[in-house]
RNA sequence: GCCGGGAUGGUGGAAUAGGUAGACACGCAAGACUUAAAAUCUUGUGGGGGAAACCCCGUACGGGUUCGAUUCCCGUUCCUGGUACCA
């Protein structure tokens, strides 16, 4: 009965970890009870963490997607364990272009493959068990969402930027100013030919006139913008999405291209994007690279009068104290002006070049900066300063997208300037003391020299006076100009949210708020109509009726970052149907405390993002001002490629070792046959029907295989699935594995080398819980002073990794703390019961099925996080390392409480510091108590 | 070109306020268990010399500061990310 019983227990109850089997357990115990759904609660402090917004692409999650997920999941559930009201959400930018193309290619809705990509990423992303509160799950090209996508373009487009104010106001407010005052004092953002008008004259517009003035005010508008169009894409594109004059997605040539195109005026925020900077807790190179994105320069206008002519140039320059420097003039060749100034002598070489320049790409420009070209135009222009006759180029290093693409050339302060004017033999004049010896100097803050009235003064007192003068003449003011463009927001798409405006008499006019959401219309097909409309100009009534009659819509959508720019904000109210989110709940929520991503966003997405939230707050929608309080910044996860070598003409292949005594080729083996380099013979065999009788050379008895870091992708064979690492070793030891594999914010190549060492480390913690028979066995006696000093270390060491983010040393700490307590043979609730608690956010799986066991009936993320007490950790003697000259030489064990006397005694006694002493009295003795002695002979 | 980040054993990496370089893990080697293999466990493992004690060298390279430098300073090389005629 008794060998029976026990038997009976084995079976059941015997449990070698079986991850299996807890980790399905613990998945559906957490949706069943909803275990990680966040509240409001005034209460408790709030912890929001999250992760950028992932685009559910076919080829689904691949190990790298994940990395910054777990360090997420890892800092939420720590927090929670620490008492923080966590938010922790997951969603879709569900709207893109891959969905579109694949689209075009099979005529399936883009919203079916859509659906698809999200069911697969989700179920993915729930085995790796991650703690996000599903319910608050939202996708962008959901009707119910976009719905307050189009609602915030509708409050830009209502909307002004007040310089005033520095905030963005009613466009109504502003309607009632010019009724009573006209623009003449309005200070506002708006475009650079705004015409100034009196209140009469506004009043005695037409509607049309009045909307066209308006549309020069409002934060989004309608324009005729140079822009990147992609042809191959049918579509134009951000400044961000092109890189190298080729479009970032597909690598499709970009051609600039004037056309009448939807904008953001980001630029109106651009100051207040540059000071928010100094608020956030981001990594230094991203804000350096928004800063340098946005490019602040403060400086002045100068207006330049062409000589016999009431033609004016203006030039913008940051250095109004080198003007007695200039001698010429440079103008873009894509400007007009520079065509109307060509001389009849100057007519046949200067149009040439114009016709040149202009034709010549972006990417042939810029790949060619070395070559110096130029023309002159032939005419003059007068130098406002002391009157002089300086002539006016055509350049093409002169940007017409930049000031007022135009420059004032000063050769002798300015690199470019001084190329251009060696190369035409035009003067170069030096104004600021220095040497010319190796060419032009750039002088700032120099001693200005030659120039007239600001002569014998240094940079910041003449750029003073200058624009003093400029002011005073009214030829020119101090200005401050920036890089960053405004932002284009159409895209001429089918699978992105439609704009909620229709036409009237040519002007764009709102749909009301009542006939939101604008559903995306169903169209045919996803291309363009034969006259080259966007593919909404295939739907069937795409029109707006009002009372006054049927308007067209606008055919082009919205890009891709309008959805991602305030999604942070529906995470907290994701289902509200009157707001885009409820006060209460965003004031409380408030900004992202962790925000985890690649830095490729630092340009775009980071960028847009910021606008908007500054936008809402002027509007009084939320609160906050900066979304991201902090950033990380993970590093990508690149492949990691194998290789087998294939003897030329032959179905053998030889080990990496001796392929340099056959005739061989490498060829790249899918990485999940091959196990620490070491290939799998027999699924090699069956990887592909031709290898089916593949014969080996082998070193030692194995085949080891190349490496080499490449990109991940299906092409090199080195895609590396987590599922499949979940289905081999379970989704704990994949969180602590990724974790482990080095600093988070650094760029590594995924191998699966070291994760034997992790996955033994949960099987030794395991046991740790249970007996040599797998019995659940742990007592309750007190733990001793060793076992104490062991978990508190642990403790210690996650708090302070938890303050640095760094997750890889903690994963170390806890295999420590586990070596030990296995030495030490514990098994003691008082320890393991923390323990348990402890590696709960890395490995929270195995750690509920651990607390279970230990007779808990609530789930371990409702737990305490285990209080550190240092005074485990206090010892009372150091083993002090002895140095001789700074080389370590002996140890010495000895009492913390010894005095520096006394340690100065022990350390000059010691046997091994007699013999380097030489029977001589050291010079110098250094001794700092706990650390280190050192003795200088 | 300009602005960032980096370089530590065979490998991933550690050293958080200048104080024992290489924690932890992989790999490798030897041993135990096994008919055998796998798994597991034990021991060793930066390089060179030595039977050993121990000695010399060693954190990309060259200098410097310091009793003491992977850590701070100056210079060089290489890798890597961003950006590109921005007036």
């Amino acid at each position: 009965m008794q060998a029976f019983s026990i038997k009976t227990k084995n079976i059941s109850i015997m449990a070698d970890y079986n991850f299996r089997e807890i980790e399905q357990k613990w998945q559906s115990y957490w949706k069943e009870k909803g275990t990680f759904k966040a509240e409001v609660d005034p209460n408790r402090p709030k912890f929001y963490s999250l992760d950028m917004f992932p685009y559910p692409s076919g080829a689904g999650l691949h190990v790298g997607h994940p990395l910054g997920y777990i360090a997420s999941d890892i800092v939420s559930r720590f927090k929670a364990l620490k008492g923080f009201n966590v938010l922790h959400p997951m969603g879709y930018d569900s709207f893109g272009l891959p969905a579109e193309q694949y689209a075009i290619q099979t005529g399936q809705h883009p919203a079916i493959t859509t659906e698809q990509n999200i069911t697969r990423y989700t179920e993915q992303l729930k085995n790796i068990g991650f703690a996000f509160d599903w319910d608050r799950e939202v996708r962008t090209s959901d009707p119910a969402y976009y719905k307050w996508t189009q609602w915030i373009f509708m409050q830009l487009f209502k909307s002004y930027y007040d310089l005033d104010a520095n905030k963005a106001l009613s466009i109504d407010s502003l309607i009632e100013r010019f009724e009573t005052l006209g623009n003449k004092s309005v200070k506002a953002v708006s475009d650079e030919d705004t015409p100034v008008f009196t209140a009469e004259e506004w009043k005695a517009f037409s509607e049309k006139e009045k909307q066209e003035i308006l549309l020069k005010y409002r934060l989004t508008f309608l324009a005729e913008t140079t822009v990147n169009w992609c042809a191959a894409l049918g579509t134009v594109l951000s400044n961000d999405e092109v890189k190298d004059g080729f479009s970032e997605r597909g690598g499709h040539p970009v051609e600039r291209k004037k056309m009448m195109q939807w904008s953001m005026r980001i630029t109106a925020y651009a100051d207040r994007l540059l000071q928010g900077l100094e608020r956030v807790d981001w990594a230094e190179p991203i804000k350096e690279m928004q800063r340098n994105w946005i490019g602040k320069s403060i400086g002045a206008d100068v207006v330049f009068q062409v000589k016999d002519s009431d033609k004016k140039i203006k030039v913008f320059t940051t250095r109004v104290d080198t003007i007695y420097g200039v001698t010429y003039l440079a103008l873009a060749p894509e400007s007009d002006l520079a065509a109307s100034l060509i001389t009849e002598d100057q007519r046949a070489t200067a149009e040439a070049y114009i016709e040149v320049a202009k034709n010549r790409s972006e990417r042939e420009r810029m790949s060619d900066v070395k070559t110096i070209s130029g023309a002159f135009t032939g005419s003059y222009a007068i130098n406002p300063f002391n009157g002089e006759e300086i002539q006016i180029w055509v350049a093409d290093y002169v940007l017409a997208g930049y000031g007022t693409g135009a420059v004032m050339a000063v050769p002798a302060h300015d690199e470019r300037d001084y190329n251009f004017a060696k190369h035409f033999g035009l003067e170069i004049r030096q104004v600021i003391e220095g040497s010319m010896e190796n060419g032009s100097f750039p002088g700032k803050g120099g001693f200005i020299i030659n120039s007239g009235f600001i002569s014998n003064m240094y940079m910041k007192e003449a750029m003073a006076k200058a624009i003093a003068f400029l002011e005073e003449k009214g030829i020119g003011k101090g200005k401050i100009q920036y890089r960053m463009r405004d932002a284009i927001f159409t895209r001429q798409r089918y699978w992105g949210e439609p704009l909620p405006v229709y036409f009237k008499d040519g002007l764009p006019y709102l749909v009301e708020e009542k006939d939101l959401p604008l559903v995306l219309p169903e169209v045919d097909k996803y291309l363009p109509t034969e006259d080259g409309e966007p593919p909404l100009g295939r739907a069937k009534d795409w029109t707006y009726k009002t009372a006054e009659g049927e308007f067209p819509l606008e055919m082009s959508t919205m890009p891709g970052w309008a959805g991602s720019s305030w999604y942070f904000f529906r995470y907290m109210d994701p289902n509200n149907d009157t707001a885009f989110a409820d006060k209460i709940k965003t004031d409380y929520w408030g900004a992202v405390d962790l925000y985890i991503g690649g830095s490729e966003h630092a340009t775009g997405h980071l960028l847009y993002s910021r606008f908007w939230t500054k936008f809402l707050h002027d509007i009084g929608a939320v609160h906050i001002d900066e979304p991201f309080q902090k950033m990380i910044n993970q590093g990508m996860i690149q492949g990691r490629s194998n290789f087998v070598y294939r003897v030329k003409g032959t179905n053998q292949f030889v080990s990496h070792g001796l392929k340099d005594q056959y005739d061989s080729f490498a060829m790249h083996v899918d990485v999940n046959i091959v196990h620490n380099d070491q290939l799998n013979l027999d699924k090699f065999k069956a990887w592909r029907p031709d290898l089916a009788d593949a014969e080996f050379i082998l070193e030692d008895g194995k085949y080891i295989c190349g490496s080499e870091v490449e990109k991940m992708s299906k092409s090199k064979y080195n895609v590396v699935n987590p599922d499949d690492i979940i289905e081999r070793y379970g989704a704990d030891t994949l969180r602590l594995y990724e974790m482990f594999l080095g600093p988070l914010e650094q760029f590594k190549p995924w191998n699966t080398n070291g994760i034997d060492g992790v996955y033994k480390f949960l099987r030794k913690l395991w046991n740790l819980y249970h007996n040599s028979a797998g019995d659940f066995q742990v007592s309750n006696a007190p733990a001793t002073k060793e076992e104490l000093k062991a978990l508190h270390k642990a403790i210690k060491k996650m708090e302070e990794d938890m303050a640095n983010h760094s997750f890889n040393t903690s994963v170390s700490s806890f295999m420590i703390c586990v070596n030990e307590l296995t030495a030490l043979k514990c098994n003691k609730r008082e320890i393991l019961e923390p323990m348990a608690i402890l590696v709960s956010p890395y490995a929270p799986h195995i750690a509920e099925e651990l607390w279970s066991l230990l007779g808990h009936s609530e789930s371990i993320t409702k737990a305490t996080f285990p209080e550190f007490d240092e005074k485990h950790l206090v010892e009372s003697a150091f083993e002090y390392p002895v140095m001789i000259n700074g080389k370590m030489r002996a140890k010495l064990n000895l009492s913390l409480s010894l005095t520096v006397q006394e340690i100065e005694k022990a350390a000059l006694a010691d046997e091994a510091v007699q013999k380097w002493l030489e029977g001589k009295a050291p010079k110098k003795v250094i001794i700092v108590p706990g650390k280190i002695v050192n003795l200088v002979v």
